[in-house]
DNA sequence: AAAGCGCACAACCGCACGATA
DNA sequence: TTATCGTGCGGTTGTGCGCTT
């Protein structure tokens, strides 16, 4: 039985506000205030219109200080930081902008700024319509299938192509964080000759650009935590174990490290800050991590996701953690100098369009990738970033 | 001139979560 | 402990405008 309505659909107005409408509805609020209850103002105000509606007008378009448009470098700066970092929690991006609504920057950089940093054009609905599947699309389908990429089998051509659409998504922000590190492509007006470095989250959480929820303690940054895989929709046995994960960890708190060529440690090896744990609900986690431990996969590394960020996410922000600019990690925090041009897999690019780059993550780069020099990193991350998790 | 297309923005939808009875 | 409700959120869709063909 699915959940009753917020309101009857049948007797309220959809579509454009009127001005008459947004002037009852901001007269009342900034007289009585919301009372609390969304559901129960329109009746109170003479409005047919849902609750949530006049909620998502107030908040995004009739509270005062709303800024619309004009997005300053610096504020796009934020939002691309944040994005690598945190993915797409407009919500929190937007407490980082004052006078900017979650809504609002979604927009933005829907529309804009991923076509500015990244070049690719977002597929128009027209297109989406009417021809193949395309990235979008098959994300899409996958969070509305939910399962998609639950089993084990990453063979089958529709799972494939799920696995490779999500990748889109995934390596989208990996891409993105990589072009900002090299300067690539001059963003934001900067010279490609003089490679910019991104501001690390650190730098901008120090120097106060950012703040985090005042829930959220300052040390957690440095505080290392001990999170689990999802007990779910797990894709290990195509590359890896997590036994292997934990040995590899092993290995590298102790110091020694991994021969070439040998089990790879990405997946669930490496500490990461909580501070992105910390938006997760206490209790969530706590049931999470039964569900794991019962279902005898708990390893150190990885995460749960239930809640805070979401598991996609915090794959993403785990590899950028330790090869990346979010954190410390294993290369200082800085991408190689020397990481090759990201290319399109073939397989990815006959769905996503050949004139559009996408990371892969090659085993003859020359770069130095430390321990996983020398493994197919482009499957194994690949996999990693997506493979089980039901992003 | 008209149709098609791309784009930007506003709004809606459904889900997840927390609070509460 | 469970069911219900309100809220918040992210993804998606609708719509109008301007440009191109």
């Amino acid at each position: 039985m699915g959940r009753a309505p917020c309101c009857d659909k049948a007797s309220v107005k959809k579509g454009p506000w009127s001005p008459e409408e947004d002037a009852k509805l901001k007269a009342y609020i900034e007289e009585h205030g919301t009372g609390g209850n969304w559901i129960a103002l329109p009746q109170k105000i003479g409005l047919k219109r849902c609750g949530k509606s006049c909620r998502l007008r107030w908040l995004n378009y009739l509270r005062p200080n709303i800024k619309h448009g004009d997005f300053t470098e610096e504020e796009e700066h934020i939002i691309c930081s944040l994005y690598i970092s945190i993915g797409s929690r407009w919500s929190i991006i937007a407490a980082q902008l004052p006078g900017r609504t979650d809504n609002d920057i979604k927009n933005y950089w829907n529309t804009k700024l991923k076509k500015k940093l990244l070049g690719k054009r977002a597929p128009s609905r027209r297109s989406r319509a009417t021809t193949h599947q395309d990235p979008y699309q098959l994300s899409t389908a996958a969070a509305a299938g939910g399962d998609m990429c639950s089993t084990s089998s990453v063979n089958n051509n529709n799972n494939a192509m799920a696995t490779q659409a999500l990748s889109a998504s995934a390596l989208e922000r990996i891409q993105l964080h990589m072009r900002l590190q090299q300067g690539l492509y001059g963003a934001f007006g900067g010279a490609a000759a003089t490679p910019q470095q991104w501001p690390k989250l650190e730098t901008l959480l120090t120097s106060k650009q950012l703040q985090l929820p005042a829930t959220e303690p300052v040390d957690a940054v440095a505080t290392t935590v001990t999170v689990q895989q999802p007990p779910h929709h797990h894709v290990i046995d195509d590359h890896h174990s997590l036994a292997a994960g934990r040995e590899a960890v092993e290995a590298e708190q102790l110091g020694s490290t991994s021969t070439g060529g040998g089990a790879y440690s990405m997946p669930c090896s490496f500490e990461r800050p909580n501070k992105l744990v910390g938006f997760s609900s206490p209790s969530s986690a706590a049931a999470t991590e039964a569900e794991v431990a019962a279902s005898g996969l708990t390893v150190n590394g990885g995460y749960g996701g239930a809640g805070g960020f979401g598991t996609h996410h915090d794959e993403i922000y785990d590899f950028l953690y330790k090869y990346g600019s979010v954190g410390a990690g294993a290369h200082g925090g800085h991408i190689p100098a020397s990481l090759p041009e990201l290319q399109c897999p073939d397989s990815a690019a006959a769905i996503i369009g050949a004139d559009e780059k996408f990371s892969t993550w090659t085993a003859d780069a020359s770069c130095d990738y430390g321990q996983l020099q020398g493994n197919h990193i482009s499957g194994n991350l690949h996999d990693y970033a997506l493979g089980g998790y039901d992003q």
